[in-house]
DNA sequence: TTGACGGCCTTACGCCGTAAGCCTAGCTTC
DNA sequence: GAAGCTAGGCTTACGGCGTAAGGCCGTCAA
């Protein structure tokens, strides 16, 4: 696993497979430990190597995040916009709870490439397509993207993953409190989160939900 | 301003000068060129004096955060909740445009400040006292901050500053696109968001309105 | 056979965060 | 005052980062 590239005689390298072995990188150890040398290790390469074939680290950053985007399906044409919309929703979720670096990629990178053009393009049809008009079709989309986003925001950054892992944290966590400083807070944690059957990402489909419902009535009271 | 501590004979140097300093820092120039040596050298000290008020860098990182919270304030009382949910948004959202950097930090950093957790406490505090259940207040908390921070994580990331910029980059943007590849994205641009009149901004107040009445709706039907 | 050239490697530079240890001003204690 | 302690600075040094500059050689066209 250490060398993805195969050592044959000359050229085997190029932007593709250096961009997909810097995603498998990323997802193993994270961004932080995504340098150029232990890319080009990984690919069997020394460091200088890469730059024949990227410009820089910066294009390798920006190479990652619209791979990310070219595996997210489109929103299924065909369907009634809240339905596309929200399985467009879910699976950029997926995507990027599969790939956590994304999202923070994607904060400081000035211009997106073609996949992630034709992700929004796509989704922008949806809502056209159902008859938003330009300034509707512009508040849902910045509206659902935002949600989105900020969503994976704070999901990702949750210092566990699964359900069990949770009442450790969160003992930890009222434990550092000052006893009775945060109040409600503490009574969301202890009275709510901490009960059996409570997850926070169930959080999303009700937001999501309620969002769309929401878009679904303004759209209708604007073709009345 | 190269130097903000008073040469004086001793000591002048602690905890939240650095923290003030650092966030000074980071609003001229950018969390990039915050390094433990600018940062001392602003404070007219060495590097490694920094350590003696301060375990590393990633101390200064969430103290700065939370100093950012710190200067937020808190949802007022005494107001309908609808109304201090919508100032406290813009309030948010106003500090965080002040500090760009903060958001970028927020993620990625584990266990939040004093600041940052009285904040979200008078939230649920608001949100409790106005009448929603534990249930619906963690709903509430979910949706509100994930949309806050979608959008600034949207607006904070666009390539320009002021309505003046935009349609330089947006044609630049467009320049780019192979012709016709994006017709929607191509459509929006053109045809809405290069209007006069348009600023990505205004957006904001759409989408957390609309977000505040269908949290009303649910609230009503859950009391009846 | 030869020449050019593309693709990888070597070396080196100026940054970074920080471990380890020194130096001394200024206080505490007689 | 003198002695001693200690907190809070400073110096030096290490390993790792991105990448500029240039060398070396396998491959292929003429």
């Amino acid at each position: 696993m250490t060398s993805e590239r195969q050592p044959g005689p000359r050229g085997r390298l190029d932007r593709e497979q250096i961009l997909r072995t810097a995603v498998g990188l990323a997802d193993e150890s994270g961004t932080a430990s995504l340098t150029m040398r232990a890319l080009a290790d990984r690919l069997g390469v020394e460091a200088m190597s890469l730059y024949h074939h990227v410009p820089g680290k910066e294009a390798i950053l920006d190479g990652m995040v619209d791979t990310v985007f070219a595996r997210i399906a489109l929103p299924p044409p065909g369907l009634p916009w809240k339905t596309a919309m929200r399985q467009r929703a879910h699976a950029v979720r997926a995507a990027l709870r599969d790939h956590p670096w994304a999202l923070g990629l994607m904060e400081s990178r000035a211009d997106p490439g073609p996949a992630t053009l034709r992700h929004h393009d796509a989704v922008l049809g949806c809502l056209r397509g159902a008859g938003f008009s330009l300034p509707m079709a512009a508040h849902a989309f910045s509206l659902l993207d935002s949600y989105l986003y900020g969503f994976l925001l704070q999901e990702l950054n949750l210092p566990f993953d699964g359900a069990g892992e949770l009442d450790t944290v969160a003992d930890g966590i009222l434990r550092d409190m000052p006893a009775g400083a945060y109040p409600h807070l503490t009574e969301l944690i202890t009275g709510h989160a901490l009960l059996p059957g409570y997850a926070y990402a169930d959080e999303f489909a009700f937001g999501l939900d309620l969002i769309l419902d929401a878009l679904e009535r303004a759209v209708d009271a604007e073709q009345v």
